[in-house]
DNA sequence: CCAAAAGTGTTCGCAATACACCCATGT
DNA sequence: ACATGGGTGTATTGCGAACACTTTTGG
């Protein structure tokens, strides 16, 4: 509306979800400049020309938060007018799901990086952050996507370390989906769809609490749930 | 990489699908100038300064096409370098689900319209057309996509008029899904579904070969099927 | 011994499948 | 009459939900 010549202008965003304390929390960083200087945001920026999608993604991300990734998934494109109040921009967001919640470190054109839950992100109830441009929408259709995605288990092995127990995998369902699950169907259920996971040779600890060590398991060559798992409710 | 000053310009592109003679057909324009001219292509073009992308589809459709539809749904963005030779460009696919084969018109940048059945337009077998850009990819993603939102009921109504039988209902499945279905068993599937599709008072004539008349329903108001309908294979 | 978590067994009900059968219409 | 497609009935089967029960650890 201001200062445009034309054509709209290409970014793109990265929303990095990790699970932390039985939550999923986003990565995000301070803008240093303005737009929104000074409010919390994705990690993100313009795509130059010759530069793959999901290239230019990955750059921005380790350019701004140091987190670097071996893939991302493209989610979606925004572009609604008035989305950016300087320039016509369209974004195209990207999702990367971590297994922990890797070291943020703020650089470049970001104020600092860091590890939000994404309730608070959302600013569901009072504590709402108010992220910059439309990015709370962006961010609500991205765990609207994990969260359908994980029926055929896929994002499931992004959240989790190479090997894991089933109680670990249970906890991503239930994390994300905000519902308990019983261990012992949910056990069958993984097991049950073969090459979805498998089991190593090593077991667990007990936590603190005592319990019997649980086998670990990796992904398995197949890592999809056949037929899927519907989510409760 | 010639022509082009830093940044990838934006274009929206249109996967128009409609149903006939049992088969998928995509709406598809013959290109007027380069590149590709001469060539066959989806319709589509720049998006401006102001526009949502999903009007700047419509608009391009319309323009190119003379088809106009209610609605767009966005499939995916495409970016990668040398995906258009002249210069560096994303361009948001879109899908459009149409009830009939709508009477297109060329005019605009594209010398012809036509509705070109998909395998035809993929080139599956022999009769390959080279769509031009990376057109056939998101041809086939755009078909993936309705193959797989099928399952929870979704696209169906938007490939059929109104009211509709329960046989013609079938018939999107059988004709996206390239498999056979028990009409028994279809029938009490999605007449299961409560609030999926709701009966009409009129029936339809019937066919050629005689058959008793089948009874006509129209989408519900909640047009989902649940649990979804899995694709047999 | 007790609590807690892993892992197994069992029952129940629903939904998908396969297929037989009846109904209404055109030729 | 017969072919054709709409529509109903029914036996079987597999899976998911619920929950009791056993096993193995820490305190």
């Amino acid at each position: 509306v201001t200062g445009d010549r034309g054509r709209p202008a290409v970014t793109v965003d990265v929303v990095a979800l990790a699970l932390a304390d039985r939550q999923l929390h986003v990565l995000l960083v301070q803008r240093r400049y303005e737009p929104f200087a000074g409010s919390w945001a994705l990690p993100g920026g313009f795509v130059d020309a010759g530069e793959r999608l999901d290239e230019a993604a990955a750059r921005e991300l380790e350019e701004e938060t140091g987190v670097e990734v071996p893939a991302l998934e493209q989610l979606a494109a925004y572009g609604d007018p008035g989305r950016d109040p300087r320039r016509s921009t369209v974004t195209i967001a990207h999702l990367a799901t971590l297994p922990e919640l890797a070291g943020p470190a703020a650089a470049d054109d970001a104020a600092a990086a860091e590890w939000v839950p994404v309730t608070r992100a959302l600013g569901k109830g009072r504590a709402r952050m108010g992220l910059a441009f439309d990015h709370a929408r962006i961010v609500g259709d991205a765990v609207a996507r994990v969260a359908a995605g994980l029926e055929d288990g896929r994002y499931a092995f992004g959240l989790l370390p190479p090997t894991f127990t089933l109680a670990a995998l249970r906890g991503v369902y239930e994390a994300v989906w905000q519902v308990p699950l019983d261990p012992a169907n949910f056990r069958r259920k993984v097991l049950g769809s073969r090459g979805f996971v498998v089991a190593t040779a090593d077991v667990a600890s007990s936590g603190p609490d005592g319990g019997k060590p649980a086998r670990r398991y990796r992904a398995g060559r197949t890592p999809r749930l056949d037929p899927p798992m519907r989510r409760p409710g």
